[in-house]
Formats: C-alpha cells, sequence, structure tokens
DNA sequence: CGGCGCCTATCTCAAAAGGGGTAGATCGGC
DNA sequence: GCCGATCTACCCCTTTTGAGATAGGCGCCG
C-alpha cells in the first residue's frame, strides 16, 4: 500500500481540515500524536489537555470535530469525560485511547457513547483511520477490542455491589472487614464473594483477584 | 528557570550532537519523542527500534551516544536489553523509561548498569535534562524513583524462591498447586508462603498479591 | 399482579490458610 | 572452620475460606 493514499484520504483538496483536540496525560504521547496528525492535509490539532477536567473544558470551548481521549488520566478518568462532554454536546465524537486491551472501562465509554476506541500501541496508518472514521460519525474500534467484545457479552456480568466487593478483595480485604467496611454482616460479604468466585470461574479469591485484574474488572 | 537554559545547556555551539536511539514499542511514543530530540540543536535521532530485539542490534549498528529504552516491550523486555548491551559494551550509555513508578524492574536495570531512569509522563524538560546528563555518563533519575529507591532499601528483599512461590500466588493458586509446580511439599510450599506475608507485611495471600502488584514484584 | 434480579441473611460442614516454633542440608563468605 | 542465608520439611493449633442450600424484602417490568 502507498502512505500517499493514506494521507490524502477522500479528497484532494479537503472543504474543512478536521479539528482535533488530544487529550492525555503523557506530554510525549501529546507531542506524538499531534506530529502524527500535523503531517496530515486534512487535521487539524487546535488544543491539548493534560487531564480530565482540562478536556472538558477545552471540549466546551473549541467544539472540536474529534476529541481523542486518554481512558487513564488525573483528575477526571476517560469515562466521567465520555459522560460529561456527552450530556453537554450529544452529538460530540469521541476517540477513547489506551493502553491496555481488556480494560473493562473501554465497554463502560463506548456503550456511554464514545464512537471509537484505539489501543495506544497501534501503527500510526490506524490512528489515522480511526479518526477520519470518527470525525464521519462512523464507529472505529481496533480489532483485538471487536472481539474481546464478543468473548465479553457470553460470560457473566457482575452487579455493582459485587464490583464493591471484588475492589476490596482485590485489596487483600478479609471477609470480616469487607463486611465491617460494607455495613452488612460477614455471612452476607461472604455470599457476595461466592457469586464473584462462580461468575469468574475461580476456585479462590485470590484466582478472582488475578482474573479481574487480567479484565481490567479493578485497578490498583 | 529559563527554557533557554535547558535547550542550550553546556556549549553555545555545540561541537557534536547526542546521538540517540529510540526503542519503544508505541509508534505514537517515538513520534513524540522524536518530535522533542529532533527540535534540539544538540540532538539527533539516528534510529528507532519497536521491540527489544531490534534495540539490541540498532545499538550494535550505530553505536549512540544513548539509547532510550522501554521497560516493557515485546520479544525482549528492558532488563534483558540493557544486560545484553552492557555485555557487548561496557560503556554503553543507556536511560530506562516506563509509565510506571514502582516497578521493580527499574531497580534490576539500574542495579545492572542503566545509567538512568525515567517515568512516561515526565515533561519534556525532564526528558532532556535526563538524555543529556546519561550523554555525559552523569546518573539520573526521577525524583519520585530516587525516594522510592530508599523506601525500598528499608524493607526486607524476596529471595529468588519466595519471588517464583509470589507469582505462582498471584496467579491464585493454592499452596498445594504450589507445591505440585515447584516439586516440593505442602508444608515447605506453606513456609515460603509464611516468609512472604512476614516480608510484604500482609494478612492474607491475597494481600500479599496486592503489595506485590503495587511494588511490581509481580507481573500478570 | 406475578415474576425476576438483587441484596440481605442464615445454616452446616469440609478444606484451606495462617501463626508459632523447630530443624537438617547446602552453599558462600569471613 | 564457623556463621549466616536459603531451601527444604515437619509439628500443633486457630482462623478463614469455600461449597451448598435456603429464604425474606425490595424494586422493576411486562
Amino acid at each position: 500500500m502507498s502512505a500517499a493514499q493514506i494521507s490524502a484520504p477522500t479528497a484532494a483538496a479537503p472543504a474543512h481540515k478536521i479539528r482535533v483536540i488530544l487529550a492525555d496525560d503523557h506530554p510525549v504521547v501529546r507531542d506524538g500524536l499531534a506530529a502524527i496528525l500535523n503531517r496530515q492535509p486534512d487535521m487539524e490539532v487546535v488544543a491539548e489537555a493534560a487531564d480530565g477536567e482540562e478536556a472538558t473544558e477545552l471540549y466546551n470551548r473549541h467544539q472540536p470535530d474529534v476529541m481523542v481521549l486518554d481512558l487513564r488520566m488525573p483528575k477526571r478518568d476517560g469515562v466521567a469525560v465520555v459522560q460529561m462532554v456527552l450530556a453537554a454536546h450529544p452529538h460530540a465524537r469521541l476517540l477513547v485511547m489506551t493502553t491496555y486491551d481488556g480494560d473493562e472501562d473501554i465497554f463502560r465509554c463506548l456503550s456511554q457513547g464514545a464512537k471509537g476506541y484505539l489501543l495506544k500501541d497501534s501503527p500510526r496508518t490506524e490512528i489515522l483511520s480511526a479518526i477520519r472514521a470518527v470525525s464521519e460519525d462512523r464507529p472505529y474500534a481496533s480489532s483485538s477490542v471487536a472481539s474481546k467484545a464478543l468473548q465479553r457479552m457470553a460470560k457473566p456480568s457482575l452487579t455493582q455491589r459485587e464490583l464493591g466487593v471484588l475492589q476490596l478483595l482485590a485489596e487483600g480485604r478479609s471477609n470480616k472487614d469487607i463486611a465491617r467496611r460494607l455495613s452488612i454482616t460477614e455471612g452476607t460479604a461472604k455470599t457476595h464473594v461466592k457469586a464473584i468466585l462462580t461468575k469468574l470461574d475461580a476456585i479462590s479469591r485470590t484466582e478472582a483477584v488475578a482474573v479481574a485484574h487480567k479484565r481490567g474488572l479493578v485497578r490498583l
């Protein structure tokens, strides 16, 4: 394939450039994305945000065609930014980006209306394709994520309560400790833990935590 | 402090540019670093590697002044690259970079002779300072890492065997399972687990795994 | 209204994990 | 040669965890 074909995708002379905001807490990543996008004749980086709060503000101020959002950011994470921006701008086109596939929050973002999802280790061409797709209101997802989405559908999902218990489980708390923190009896805590073990197909709490980490259900 | 002072550090007209190789599996990060470095009058990116094997090869071919190395890469991780490059070139100046502080492998790299360590979310000026320091054979470490190094000294370290047991622990294995896999008795496995709990100051195996994750002693 | 899912709570019983201490074998360094 | 660290292994005893079953209260939806 030729690079020229990718660089000048739909029209030889674009009517207007795709206006993009970048939101990522790593200066290096912002510079890298900016360098890639600014080489394109049909794209323009209009602002950069270093955290979630800034991302929300800058979206309101600039109303870009696309915002590229890191999932994990200080102050306000990707999920929260997606919620807040879409509440104010229902037609906002958001492309969520993260380091790890398998992060459960991807699905939270997509189900809340983010238009696309991208892995940070994607090649440049894929990043550009994704931005162009999202800018035209077409959905985009890395293939590795699309397949995970299907796997995930099959598996039973945890309730909110169970996710809370799982978080404490991952911190190494005992049943008694979990019960105290959630103001329930130890017996009930055990009931929740048993449900978690069943749903995650784990034999022990420690294995459940390992599975939860792999699936991105909990964070450190 | 002025930016000019940082940009033109020692000499107004550098006798020769600092030749740098970048090794990171994320194209975006490579582009970002390249963009930052190529803006400097005293630096030059001579090659880029997308994995550990490539990094080793390119070092041998180009013999740069500094190689910036991601800790986690496909095929050969940062620790292995540090070992192999230093075996062939004992005076190589390597700057290790990673996303997370608290990664135990940082200390493995540094103790094996890497000259500096840097967090990926560092500001541009810090990245440049680090590269200049390392190029002059001066050590460099992010302040957050320097403080962790001290904390770490105080705490007891795990033996090789214990690290092996800890890895299995983190995968959710039972004592019986651990014993089978390591060809030791269950009683011995319990002895190791008890030692781990004591050293990590944890009450339960699950808490020990949580601590191990935080300290980067195990990986998923 | 009748389910259905969720949270709560209880019971019993077996298995696993954890706390304490002891001790032989091996290996490397002072 | 002796000491210390490590790996191995065992003892006893208590606490925690996990399997299985059951059930009331509550809110939501067809």
